[in-house]
DNA sequence: CACTTTTATGCAAACGTTTGCAATAGTTAT
DNA sequence: ATAACTATTGCAAACGTTTGCATAAAAGTG
């Protein structure tokens, strides 16, 4: 029912391989077709409402302008950032993104997610937040299609990907606080089964090691990155009363804090200062204004694109941390 | 280079057309093919590390499993609860989804998306938070794809969309302001030149005028639905002795007033009342809990879905809308 | 004028599936 | 034993493009 390429080639009188050239701005050997014959056949093409036909085409050609993305189920706002930042980058070279949402530790709907965008000729794939399961990883190396990890380190080493440094991320947000004067320092809501609370746990211990504090124990609540692990954390922690500092282990976390110490009367950062990991918007929009250990997400977005795209060597690399500075730490 | 089905046809001895049925459990027409067959083929298949081409198969099949969204550039957070919607329903029935990113308000980069969506054999197209110039318009309705805009009321009947009654929204949240004793109310940090804000508004003004409140040009500040929009609106009304509540555009523009009036040394709800409208996550982020208007994203984004697959008669409709209770309205 | 070169276009194969229609070989019923 | 099924499989066309090669006409060149 839809025009093709051969609809238009009848009305114009001319063979389906000039409409094809033509409409896809291809010259042949010598020189080109005469400039009459071309805006004819782009009038008609017009005037018929004719449409690519992608399918065809991706048949054809073997290729397609199409970069997959895996997330997990929940898309935080850094992964949005991230998508951002591949939008920008696959635009700049006329690519389209499809999505698959993988669940968060659900193996199957990882492999289903997997297939659906290496059924289709992708270019690559960009595996956002994600750990996959042996099975997976196995599968997605089978595909042999171009792949790369953003935002959580990969330990294979030919598992490639784009990340912050989770044990600096630790180290130095411990630092600060230290540097600030703090000695008693908690650090709460993050998921210490995963690899990246881990290194982070590790930075933080690192750091109080340096300047000689002694690690307790009681000042590390885990939970899952979510604003209910920060309440709950400063439920525990009000009876340890030497504490002065909190590290979030990310900026929901942060808020679950503050909103819970503010509730007990604790006014921040004067009676306890909290700082957050992420550095997403929600720090300039809760009060006091977050301080926290910002990571380059858009950036992670935009290199992991280039890579993909630009088909270089794909290697892995951490981005820039930086400190954002807000209001909810003070000298103690 | 890679395996095709004619590939395991050859290893196991069979047709091609045997291997396609067998691969996309088709009976034929009496009852199916030997248990034997089907094993082997499936089992090849496997060992082959087969991967459908899902390019040939709409090219064969003239249909996809493949629902397109377009969004506008700036993926804000409830935007984000729509895709959740989508997602879930089209998951449902094993639908995949391509997300094309059309500007703000940039009418190159809506068709650039528009043809990028259209020319992959989609069932049907999702319009997030946009509204078309005239022209894109009619480029959609030509393309002959089932199609539904969402969170974004539409004037043109056969527009058809699934939005919150943004008057209904306007008037509702003066309504409950009113009910608590407010009369000096401020309607701030909405986008007035748009659709959504002006009927906003309009509610905003029936509310009063229904209670006899006289409307007051200085009490209506526009804006983009951002937080500064909120900052900037709290600058301009500090000279409004009378005001005792503000009727944010949205919840993010609430967090400007809420932080800026904080600032001022108002304090919330007491010395000011903040009502929010969309009901995101960030009204139980932020002190104190935001009082908003909720409305309902994730069904949004269900409902749409349902209809495009479902292909039952597309037609607009309006989600409902719920008050969700926080701590930043007092009674005056 | 007889060539060579250039310009403008067409032919036909190929991409990997699906699917309507046949076809073959058993099996039953008459 | 013949007809009538039934179960299992194969043939070949079609989907809408792209693209290497061929061709025909026109324009230069000596």
């Amino acid at each position: 029912m839809a025009t093709t390429i051969k609809d238009i080639a009848r009305v114009a009188g001319v063979s389906p391989s000039t409409v094809s050239r033509i409409l896809s701005n291809k010259q042949t050997l010598y020189s080109g077709y005469a400039t009459e014959t071309i805006t004819r056949v782009k009038q008609i093409a017009e005037d018929l409402n004719y449409r690519k036909n992608r399918s065809a085409i991706e048949l054809v050609t073997k290729t397609s302008q199409v970069l997959g993305i895996i997330l997990s189920a929940t898309p935080t706002n850094f992964a949005q950032e991230i998508i951002s930042g591949i939008q920008k980058e696959a635009s700049l070279h006329h690519m389209d993104t499809i999505i698959a949402y993988a669940g968060e530790d659900d193996d199957a709907l990882q492999l289903q997610a997997l297939k659906t965008i290496s059924e289709r000729s992708v270019k690559g794939i960009l595996l956002l937040g994600i750990t996959l399961s042996p099975t997976n990883e196995h599968f997605l190396r089978s595909a042999d299609i171009p792949y790369i990890f953003l935002s959580v380190a990969q330990s294979e080493p030919d598992l490639h990907f784009i990340a912050s440094n989770d044990f600096d991320i630790g180290y130095q947000a411990t630092q600060y606080l230290i540097n600030h004067g703090h000695h008693d320092i908690a650090f709460v809501g993050a998921n210490l089964e995963s690899c990246v609370g881990h290194l982070r746990l590790d930075g933080y211990r690192q750091a109080l090691k340096e300047h000689h504090i002694t690690y307790h124990d009681d000042y590390v609540i885990g939970g899952n990155w979510l604003y209910v692990d920060g309440v709950h954390a400063v439920n525990i922690l009000q009876t340890q009363v030497n504490l002065t500092a909190i590290l979030a282990g990310s900026d929901l976390v942060a808020a679950g804090v503050m909103n819970r110490a503010r509730q007990l009367n604790r006014v921040i950062p004067s009676d306890l200062s909290v700082m957050g990991i992420d550095g997403t918007l929600l720090c300039d929009v809760i009060y006091p204004q977050l301080t926290s250990i910002k990571q380059s997400f858009y950036e992670m977005g935009v290199q992991g694109t280039k890579q993909i795209i630009e088909k270089t060597h794909i290697e892995s690399a951490y981005t820039s941390i930086s400190i954002k500075d807000g209001a909810s730490v003070t000298t103690h």
